[in-house]
DNA sequence: GATGAATGAGCCTTCATTCAT
DNA sequence: TATGAATGAAGGCTCATTCAT
């Protein structure tokens, strides 16, 4: 659990692609295909530093949910706005904001995913609390300071907050399968930005009051 | 790719055996801890056989993948009304339908979703083809003989069409990582279709004309 | 611990190849050091069937150690003369036993040494048992119907035993130091029994009554 | 096997230190087990100096050899009075002072121990020779100024000689392996005293005149 | 002298795949 | 057809040894 403190003495760029190597072969294939002698042979380091470092796959594994954690709460969640009080344009400022992080840590975001999918299970509690409380801060960053009087009255204000959540993932995952291989970084996105708007249009029309 | 025709001369009964061994290896253990041993122990035949009707784990994948587009084909698709021309009513209408074939097919249906949830990436074009068509199908099946009149004429009809879906599947996601593990037999889903009642109550009067 | 059994189908030349190079590595490494590569190169078998036929190295080891045993028992033990009442010849007659055996199995008793003397702790408790029931049988074999009437009457008899006993496997022991390293097969042991009864004479004009 | 001189400019007690530590794993575990990572966190030195003195650990294994040689020659072969002619009594001193040695240098006569049991095989001939030196000044301990008038005169006396240390040395042995694992410190080893005379008393009346 | 980070050969073990029977 | 014994590449991991600092 606890990693070799001398990994952070490490130059920063050393340390990032090691982390970044481990990030992407846990990304592309998952904890258990995962293959420690690809990470290494990718992170031009030495068999044994991986675990000296780290001590086994399992711990490496743990230490990169751990970062993952970190950085999607310092370079995603505190760089939303919060002060926006209409629900559609937050979700538009969480997208902004989400890309750039997508291209600023391509690796992390995947990585999160199987993570969550994978659910390989046994996560020590603590690491599966701090998971959880990712995600109900996620949560709140959806909802808090919303002005629900925008809604117009004969709807359930929560339920239209879900329905209205789930179309917009439901829209971003289906562009993201469109890219899907494509690293992220050459993707050329702004084009998108119109027909996002769009969408976001046809939900207020239909869930807002005139 | 191609599997060995003999396998196809078995009883019924044996081929049944064996596929279901392996789908459920491969759904519960994802494609690289999916272990042949336990695949051929399971189905009963020697360890050779498996490779003699598959050439490899992979092919073996392949063709499951294959199997269980048929299945969803003729077992889940096929049995949807497509006479209904209200879009929410045909999604409830499916909704029932596909519950039905989560029970009969559970290992088809979870080997399904680590199919796209592993994104194996290499897939053969053919393959990749077969499934994306599979999606065709399952969205005119959506969309078929849906009466536009019924939407708000304020909005573009096939953005809601998507939204509707996406917040759907959304809904429905969530309630299926609620039971993940849980074997899908045993999960009494009855006090859930009130829930989804609501929701689709709440779309028809977002989206629908009054 | 159970073995599989598939060993057993194996031509006696190929078990006794493997047992041999398993307990030829033991015997001169003790267990930790023992490889289990070296042991497959020295059977001439793939890498796999080691483990295929003892699952790990430590179940190889207690299998190794069960075999010994047998061997010790059916091809050292029943052997002995256990009429002879007299100590001293007693101890001549195990001796000519105990050379044939080293001969015949040079390997088991080298690797019964390591066993004691390794005390890899750990052995099954099934396992321990038989070992100390091994020693104790040995131990019957040396007393067991002697007639200590042949003893001087001013020295107690059991200690006399024992002053015996000691005497001798320690003058064993110098001859095996001699001749460590060598093959035992080469060994051409002959001009030693003259020294070997001169010492026993000794025993007899000093421990047995005139 | 030429150790870095600059070893013995230590100030001794870290040289002790080092011994220690090195002695006391080696004995433990064996040379193979053995860890030299452990060797010099108990000797709190860093990694490299091990190397730095001893060049790797086979050589310090050897260094260990021929230290512990030396503290048996100066602190227990010249602590024995060699004016006893009596060769039981003789043998009675010898245990006498051995005892103290143990509990001094417990760590080098378990070391000692595995040197001989090991059986490194291949130690170099130089050191061979000392080791064989050390078991024949030993000897000479054992007979030199002795008187072997006291033995009967029907029995050759140099093989009562070593009829009589073989057999005091399997009782020693015997007893040993008792307390095996058990901390010499803490061993109460005077109640088998007694025993032990009892033993020697045996033998004085066997093989001495009367 | 002194440190400990870095290396890589070697360890035990697993498992998809082949092939003699 | 059918079996399962046999193979060996690859897996995670350890540890003596080296070397930049």
């Amino acid at each position: 659990m606890a990693i070799n403190p001398t990994f952070h003495n490490l130059d920063d760029a050393k340390q990032k692609r090691i982390l970044n190597a481990a990030l992407q072969e846990f990304a592309e294939n998952g904890y258990e295909r995962a293959s420690t002698n690809q990470i290494v042979k990718n992170a031009g380091i030495g068999k044994g530093m991986l675990f000296y470092y780290f001590n086994n796959k399992k711990d490496l594994y743990l230490y990169l949910i751990d970062h993952a954690i970190n950085i999607v709460t310092t370079e995603f969640f505190s760089l939303i706005d919060m002060t926006e009080p209409d629900f559609i344009e937050r979700l538009k400022e969480i997208a902004r904001v989400k890309l750039a992080y997508l291209h600023e840590y391509p690796n992390v975001s995947n990585f999160i995913a199987i993570v969550f999918l994978n659910d390989e299970a046994n996560l020590p509690e603590e690491l599966e609390k701090r998971l959880s409380d990712v995600q109900k801060v996620g949560t709140s960053m959806l909802y808090d300071n919303i002005d629900p009087k925008l809604f117009r009255d004969d709807v359930n204000v929560d339920k239209a907050f879900k329905l209205i959540r789930w179309s917009i993932e439901g829209y971003q995952n289906e562009l993201m399968k469109q890219f899907k291989d494509q690293p992220i970084a050459l993707i050329d996105i702004e084009p998108y930005w119109d027909e996002f708007y769009e969408y976001l249009d046809v939900l207020k029309t239909s869930f807002y009051t005139k």
